[in-house]
DNA sequence: CTGAAAGCGCTTACAG
DNA sequence: CTGAAAGCGCTTACAG
């Protein structure tokens, strides 16, 4: 391997400082034009790459953001996050950044054990992606780097996050719903479970409110256990004319056990989801549900975190992004 | 922010040299153990982290891989890629390394682009994941940095490569069939499309000739259109009694038509698969098939471009992994 | 417009 | 066993 070119290598060949080169790479002030341009191009032409790890050490700054995932979320048939880090990585690209994933591991989470990326200085902030523990949060807030939560929050702690607007985005889909003629609608999803699905339940809950529609407990279905374990779901005795699931694969299990009763889907039962994952368009027939925005979210928290490089007194809160209706064919007009 | 803690503020703190600090927190000869313990203790007393990007830039290395993923595998319901990825990203953590993601858009595979972190030095080496273009490939080859490509390789190139023993899988499994009974077997795939859909149907078909059974033209069926579009699947005029999938989407596909035609299955006929991925278990009944060790991949192209940034002219040639069946309820002995 | 000096925080090679 | 010196490749602040 031959030695790497480096600034220095330039300057010598055209007999200029070393500074001068790298004023014109950077594109500073106080080189001439045309010196500029003679050096970049000599540049190219050496084939010069420059060195990040020696620009890291003396800015202080490594240009690393590490995202944090818990193991929890990252099987196989959960990629919803894996896609979130892949908007990450690439929109971290765009500002010069780059993404180092760590899978948080649950015996690390539970002995507060922070991630190596940590301990090492690699990283000049941290993107906590997904719900972590109440006691690992805390150890967190301790960082004294910049951090924030992607799709989750807590209450309790000043660490700005960036969510999906549950309560929104279940609220227009229900309206949806009740635009399209529906009254009797039920909710299925383990209100106590977990904060999304309380969230869309809260919003699915508004649009009954502004519309003047009972909420009849019964049409509360559930459909995990305390573990977060699916259970079998079970059809209220009166069959509502339809159902806003919690999630696509509810939906799914929801349509497939409304057909092995005999019904039709949307002909004698309408069915939403909310998600547009795989069981979106797995189930037939396709779910009408929400799409997160992963995108956007990704692209805050981006501008979020990098804001907060800058300038480590700003802060952002809690910042929710809007989901989309996707329109597909389980939703029948009455 | 306070000014983070150095060596040299160890060293001062103690009356010794910064030196010795790196000696001893590197457990380094030449400190005595007394004073190497004194070092270590009062580092982490002070919350001492090292500087990565002082040690990069000192070292020559930036203890980073570089992971490349063209854009098309990564697909919300593509999860395969991403999960190797997780893989190779906690393996590396194990080693002192870090995973840099780069997805390569269609746009700079078709225009020959390099990643931004080749041009940044942000990486000693790069991990190929999944089959890129030619001309992409010619001009990776001219990278002076360690490279390997992973799950696929090219004939025509010199770079180390580590993929899935596809052929000996879908052997293994056709094997299976037959010591359970059966001798009409099908294999389902486009046998011109990709090389794992044909090293796959070699397997089977070796398989066949072991046991002296005749490969009949009608039992090799198409599943996808030369662009790769899965094309509706037509069943063989006389039913065979098992069908080797080339993979598990294709099988959940197949399993459907043949319930669409009346046929139960497993009991009038056996299907297998391959990926063991997410539509394994979204077939009923649950899908055998063989599951492509991630893990291992993972673990042998990690230590191969290790070893090659350790010593460039390292090489492995072509590595092949083998997989595992994973026995479910989709095959019937007769 | 251009450059000499200094320094970021480490580690290696050498001297004691 | 311990440390002074040198240097990795950049960039900033300052002098000319």
């Amino acid at each position: 391997m031959n030695k790497p070119i480096t600034m220095r290598d330039i300057a010598n060949r055209i007999g200029v400082s070393s500074v001068t080169v790298s004023k014109a790479l950077n594109d500073k002030e106080g080189v001439s034009d045309e010196l500029k341009e003679q050096i970049k191009l000599l540049a190219h032409e050496m084939g010069y790459r420059i060195n990040t790890a020696a620009k890291s050490m003396r800015e202080g700054l490594t240009y690393n953001i590490g995202v944090v995932i818990p193991e929890r979320f990252t099987g196989p048939n959960q990629s919803f996050y894996m896609q979130v880090y892949q908007e990450i990585s690439k929109s971290l690209e765009a500002h010069g950044y780059y993404g180092i994933l760590h899978i948080l591991s649950a015996a690390d989470e539970e002995e507060l054990a922070l991630p190596r990326i940590y301990y090492e200085r690699k990283v000049d902030g941290f993107i906590l992606l997904g719900q972590i523990n109440k006691p690992y949060i805390e150890v967190i807030e301790e960082i004294e780097q910049p951090k924030l939560f992607l799709d989750f929050y807590d209450e309790h702690s000043h660490i700005d996050s960036i969510v999906t607007d549950n309560f929104y985005g279940a609220y227009e889909l229900t309206n949806y719903l009740v635009r399209q003629g529906h009254r009797q609608i039920a909710y299925v999803g383990n209100i106590y479970s977990t904060s999304s699905i309380q969230d869309r339940f809260l919003g699915y809950y508004k649009s009954l409110l502004e519309h003047n529609i009972r909420l009849q407990p019964e049409y509360i279905v559930n459909d995990r256990d305390e573990q977060g374990a699916y259970i079998d779901i079970e059809l209220p005795s009166v069959l509502p004319t339809a159902f806003v699931c919690n999630c696509d694969q509810v939906a799914y299990s929801l349509v497939q056990k409304l057909k092995q009763s005999g019904y039709k889907v949307p002909d004698d039962c309408s069915v939403v989801g909310f998600d547009n994952d795989i069981y979106a368009t797995l189930t037939e027939p396709h779910l009408t549900t929400v799409e997160v925005n992963i995108k956007q979210m990704a692209q805050t928290a981006i501008q979020s975190i990098l804001k907060k490089i800058d300038d480590p007194a700003s802060s952002f809160g809690r910042t929710v992004v809007q989901g989309k209706i996707i329109y597909r064919d389980s939703v029948k007009k009455i």
